[in-house]
DNA sequence: CTTGACCTTCCCATGATGGGAAGGTGTAGC
DNA sequence: GCTACACCTTCCCATCATGGGAAGGTCAAG
């Protein structure tokens, strides 16, 4: 399986995919004679599962560090455990500051009569000398 | 004032205080004989502006419209609303993205013992081929 | 044998921010 | 006046994850 093939059965693109190799995230691959990368159903698994961490929001460090512990097969799962639940304070702390950013300006909106007028609590809080 | 003396009073960084006149968010301020950046008030207000939009989330583009309105004494509020407003959809969308991905890992690491065996449904789920 | 789809590596860009080097300026104390 | 130190200037580099694209090699179908 060439690299295109891998990144369609994964949901990795393949620019990802080399640069994931690059950075040793993931095995260098076998080589073809004439130099393409050769991929079989255990890259595509291990590329699957990166992509699958990435898209619950572990960093590529974090993704390197849950890819050991899937290796791992004398892991304890608490270590697997502390990571994610780590990982979801840190979650819950971003979306919590996104939703306090939301609801500041949809209050500051909802005071704004939007119209023609150029009078608007939005500016004028943002701009207030504070 | 000197840039030090500007960020210290608007809470923006030496550092960024250049960057936004370099990319053209904020006017270049008059500079000394011996070419130091001289800030007065006005300055200082717009770059506590500046502050301001984007601890609200708003980009630095973003930022640059909110400040031509600002400045801009015939502006609609409705112009500055429907800005918000998207803003305000925006950030409670990437919150409620956030927040699905804590409640799926939190769900996944309810179910692991967290003990020193290596059985983990946090990793077999990431895992898992499908 | 040509064509087109694929692959390779290499470089550049993003967005917002910080770090740091090399060198000039301003001021306080002696 | 001289020294020390804090500040300023510009310039380059790094981050993080991703995409774009160029220049050139490979492969398979027609």
């Amino acid at each position: 399986m060439n690299i295109g093939q891998a990144a369609e059965a994964s949901g990795v693109s393949a620019k990802m995919i080399r640069y994931y190799e690059q950075i040793g995230l993931i095995e260098p691959p076998a080589r073809s004679q004439s130099g393409y990368r050769v991929y079989a159903e255990p890259n595509v698994h291990t590329l699957r599962f990166v992509r699958r961490a990435r898209s619950l929001g572990f960093s590529v460090e974090e993704t390197g560090a849950l890819l050991a512990l899937w290796r791992d097969r004398s892991r304890a799962s608490a270590d697997v455990k502390t990571l994610a639940l780590k990982h979801v304070a840190e979650l819950e702390e971003k979306a919590a500051a996104l939703q306090a950013m939301a609801a500041t300006l949809r209050h500051l909106a909802s005071h704004c009569h939007g119209d023609k007028r150029p009078d608007c609590p939005i500016l004028d809080k943002i701009g207030s000398p504070n």
